[in-house]
DNA sequence: CATAATCATAAACCATGGCTTATGATAAGC
DNA sequence: GCTTATCATAAGCCATGGTTTATGATTATG
């Protein structure tokens, strides 16, 4: 399992997490997201590198503005590579029980 | 949104990942860890421990050994969070496009 | 054309956290 | 019982990365 994990990077920091979670309410500027959070521009506009780099995010240029909206593709990745990860791990735990309960069964013989 | 994020953090680092990963795959001692990752054994341990707080593992004593499983619990949680952002991170993405709809049938006027 | 506003990048600072070595505690094996 | 193996915790080191201030580029505004 080699998968890209870029978008969960993305979204464990918190501060991080917050400026994604404001831009998939509705789009907002730079300038908008650093007046609602306590952080700096700069740091927003880092931020923003990051959720972009990851593609949860997209930036739209609109006069001296940068209005970013979610970016549903990379969502979609990063969708998969959780389902995916998920499916192995329950898979393997369904195969752990099974495995228990067929010792059980042998003890009763 | 306040919600749990102890999972993602968990699992955004690469390390931590592959632990999970191996524990997923089969139950594994701390040792066997130790033994087929590049580092030391409290690092191992200490990893173990995010991952059990973050309650996507749990530990089993077996003699001397600690055997730990996948915990399907705190899976199923983040599980959870994540369709909620999922969830409203799509809607809003929805409600957008709509939104630039409106507004060109606007313009067809 | 000059001023103001918006944004990205660079540099520097510093806390967070991942890693190692050291150590003690518990359990198995001889 | 003594040695060996397994594991968790503590202490310390150091790289990563999140933050700020400074700056330049681009665009609206007057």
């Amino acid at each position: 399992m080699v998968y890209d994990y870029a978008g969960v990077v993305a979204l464990a920091d918190p501060t991080r997490r917050k400026v994604f979670e404001l831009v998939a309410d509705e789009p907002r500027s730079v300038a908008n997201l650093a007046r609602t959070l306590p952080v700096s521009q700069p740091a927003i506009s880092h931020h923003l590198k990051v959720l972009r780099e990851a593609r949860l995010v997209r930036a739209e240029p609109r006069g001296a503005s940068n209005i970013y909206h979610v970016d549903p593709h990379g969502l979609g990745e990063m969708r998969a590579w959780l389902d995916q990860m998920w499916g192995n791990a329950l898979d393997a735990f369904r195969n752990e029980v099974n495995k228990a309960k067929e010792q059980n069964n042998d003890g009763d013989h």
